[in-house]
DNA sequence: ATGAAAGCGCTAACAC
DNA sequence: GTGTTAGCGCTTTCAT
C-alpha cells in the first residue's frame, strides 16, 4: 500500500486540498507551505494514485492505439512518432493489435473506451464506417491513420497514396515499360484503393491499355507478395511491377530471385515503404517513402488538440511521399 | 457521463452488489435475477468504469512494457508475442520507449507504478541493477527481457547469446577464416557482453590469436555498424565479420557495398536477428535468428503467473537461437 | 491563503 | 439469494 495524499497532508500539517493544489498547481499556495508539502512528498516518496485521480477527474491522460499489425515496420515507425509526441505531453500509450480483424478491432475500441482513454488513434480494418461507427462514442475523440473506412467523416492522417503511385507508374512508363504489373493490398482498404487509382490513372493518362489481368490482389503480407509475383510471371508478360506495401515487396522479390529473374533487366520494381534494409537488397530497392514518424506525430497532435477543444469540423492531412530512386527500376 | 452501476441496479430492481456480482461472477446470483441484470446492462449499454474498479480493487489488468527502441524489429516482434498472450488473458498493454536512456527508463517505470500496473516487462538500459533497483517496488512484479543489469537477481527471459555467437564464429573458423572481426553493441549491456564472450571463447578455443583490434564497439544502430565496418576495413585485414545486431548489420553491409567489397569472397558476414528482408539482400544474409515472439510470450506468461502468485525464487529462461545459413558466409 | 467535506463508481465485508 | 454500506484516493466547491 503506497502512501496517500492524506498522509502527506497530515505530515505537512495542511489539508488534502492544499496538497492536491501544490501537486497540480491549481491554486495559489504560499511558498513556505508549498515547500513543506514538497519536502514531505519527497520524504515519503509519494506518488499520486492514478486510478483515484482518474475516477475523480474523469481524465486518464492516456490514449489508445489500435493497429492491424504491430510488427510491420510501417506501423512501428508510426508508433515511434506517436510515443514521442505523447511522452512530451505527459500522456501514456495503450496499444492493441487486431491482425486486420474488425471484430477484434471493435473489442479493443470498447475496452479503450471503458478505460476512458483521452482519445484513440485507429488504423481501421473496417471497409465501411457503419461497421465501427456504433462503437465510437462521442466523448472519445478518435483520429484515423493510414486508412479510412468508406463514408467516414472523421479526422484523418495519411499520405498522398494516389499521387505517390501515379508518380511511380509514370516513372515506369517514362522508362519505356508497356506491361506494368500491380500488386495491391487488402482490397477493401482505402489505402489500397487509392494506390490502385494511382495506378489506373497513370496507365490511362498514357497511351497504354489498362489490362486488368496485370493487377493482382495480395494480402499485404509476405506470402501475398510471393504468390502475386508468381501469378504475374506465369500469366503475363510484364516487364515492371509496382508493389503496394513493404512485406509484399519482400515476398515478390523473394520469388523473383528464386526464379533467377533479373531486376531490373527482366522486371523492374518499385515498392511501397522505405527501410534501411532497402539499401542493401539485390538490387537496392526503389521505393515510395512515407513520412512515418510524422504521421504518428501529427495524429497525436490532432488527437490531443481534439481532447482539449472538441472539433467543429473534421480535418484530413495527406502528407507527401517521396519516390526514392535506387537500382530496382 | 456514462451510466453507472447504480442506474443498472435501480432499473433492474436489485442492489449494486448484485450487479457487481453478475459482472464479475463472484457470487451466486439466481438465474432469473442474473438475466434481468444482463438485459438492463445491454439495454443501457453499460460498461463498468475502469478507474473505479481499479481504485477499489487495486487491480488494473494492464501491464507496462519499457523498451529501448520500439522501431527496432527485434523488439517489435517481441511486442507481438506479448500482446498475443496478454490479449488472450484479458490484459491491456501500456508501452514506453526509452531510447536507451536510463533516466527516461526510470521515469517510465515510475509512471507505470503510479498507474498500478499489474506488472512490468523491461528491456533495461541500465548497466548495474543499483541504478534502477530503488524504483522497482516490491508489489509490482517485473520481468526482464533481452538484457539484464549486473547484479540483478530477477526473472529474466532472453536467448543463449554466448552459445549463439560461439557457434557463428566457430563456423567462420571452420571455413578457414583467421582474421575475424566483431562489431558489438552498446558495451554495458549484458547481451553485448555475452555475445562478446561467445566471440572470445570461440577464438580462444581455436588455435587463433585473440586480437583486440578486430573488435569494434558500435551503438546498436545503423550508423554504428557503418562506422565500425569502415574502421575494421581500414585498419585490419579481416576476411570475416560478425555483427551483433540487426541495425548494425545493415549499416556495415551498406558500407561494404559502397566500397565494392565482395561478400562473402572478400568479407564473410553473419549478423544477429533474422527478418524477411535478410532473404533478399545482396547476398542473402546468414544470421542468428532469435525466437522473438516466444520471448514475448514467455515474458508475459511468467509475469502474469507472478502477479497471481508471488515468486519464491527468480527464474531465467534462455531460449535457443538458430544459425540460419544463407550466402553471406 | 487555506480547510472541510462531498462524491467520482465500484467492490466486498457483513448482515439478513 | 440478496441488500447495505464503508471506503479506495483523489479533486473541487464552498466556506472562512
Amino acid at each position: 500500500m503506497s502512501t496517500s495524499i492524506r498522509e502527506v497532508a497530515r505530515k505537512a500539517g495542511v489539508s488534502t486540498a492544499t496538497v492536491s493544489h501544490v501537486i497540480n498547481e491549481t491554486r495559489f499556495v504560499a511558498e513556505k507551505t508549498r515547500q513543506r508539502v514538497i519536502d514531505v512528498m519527497t520524504e515519503l516518496d509519494y506518488t499520486p494514485n492514478f486510478a483515484a485521480k482518474t475516477l475523480r477527474s474523469q481524465k486518464t491522460f492516456t490514449i489508445g492505439l489500435v493497429l492491424p499489425d504491430i510488427s510491420n515496420h510501417f506501423f512501428t515507425s508510426v508508433v515511434k512518432g506517436i510515443e514521442q509526441h505523447l511522452d512530451q505531453k505527459g500522456y501514456q500509450l495503450l496499444v492493441g493489435n487486431t491482425d486486420e480483424n474488425v471484430d477484434v478491432e471493435i473489442e479493443k475500441i470498447k475496452t479503450f473506451q471503458a478505460q476512458q482513454v483521452s482519445g484513440i488513434i485507429l488504423a481501421s480494418s473496417a471497409e465501411n464506417y457503419e461497421e465501427i461507427e456504433p462503437y465510437l462514442n462521442q466523448e472519445t475523440p478518435t483520429v484515423f491513420i493510414d486508412r479510412i473506412p468508406h463514408g467516414a467523416n472523421v479526422d484523418y492522417i495519411a499520405v498522398e497514396n494516389e499521387k505517390a503511385v501515379y508518380g511511380a507508374v509514370q516513372r515506369f512508363i517514362d522508362l519505356g515499360h508497356q506491361q506494368i504489373g500491380m500488386i495491391t493490398g487488402i482490397s477493401k482498404l482505402s489505402s489500397t484503393q487509392e494506390r490502385m487509382n494511382g495506378y489506373r490513372r497513370a496507365i490511362e493518362h498514357s497511351q497504354l491499355q489498362l489490362d486488368e489481368s496485370l493487377i493482382y490482389t495480395g494480402d499485404s503480407k509476405f506470402e501475398g507478395g510471393y504468390k502475386a509475383a508468381q501469378q504475374l510471371l506465369k500469366n503475363t508478360g510484364i516487364t515492371a511491377m509496382f508493389v503496394a506495401n513493404n512485406l509484399m515487396t519482400i515476398g515478390a522479390i523473394t520469388y523473383l530471385k528464386e526464379q533467377k529473374v533479373k531486376i531490373p533487366e527482366d522486371i523492374a520494381i518499385i515498392g511501397f515503404d522505405d527501410y534501411e534494409w532497402a539499401k542493401i537488397t539485390d538490387p537496392p530497392l526503389s521505393v515510395i517513402k512515407q513520412p512515418t514518424e510524422e504521421i504518428g506525430e501529427k495524429a497525436a497532435e490532432i488527437l490531443l488538440s481534439r481532447s482539449h477543444v472538441p472539433a467543429l469540423e473534421t480535418e484530413s492531412f495527406l502528407l507527401p511521399t517521396k519516390l526514392i530512386q535506387r537500382s530496382s527500376c
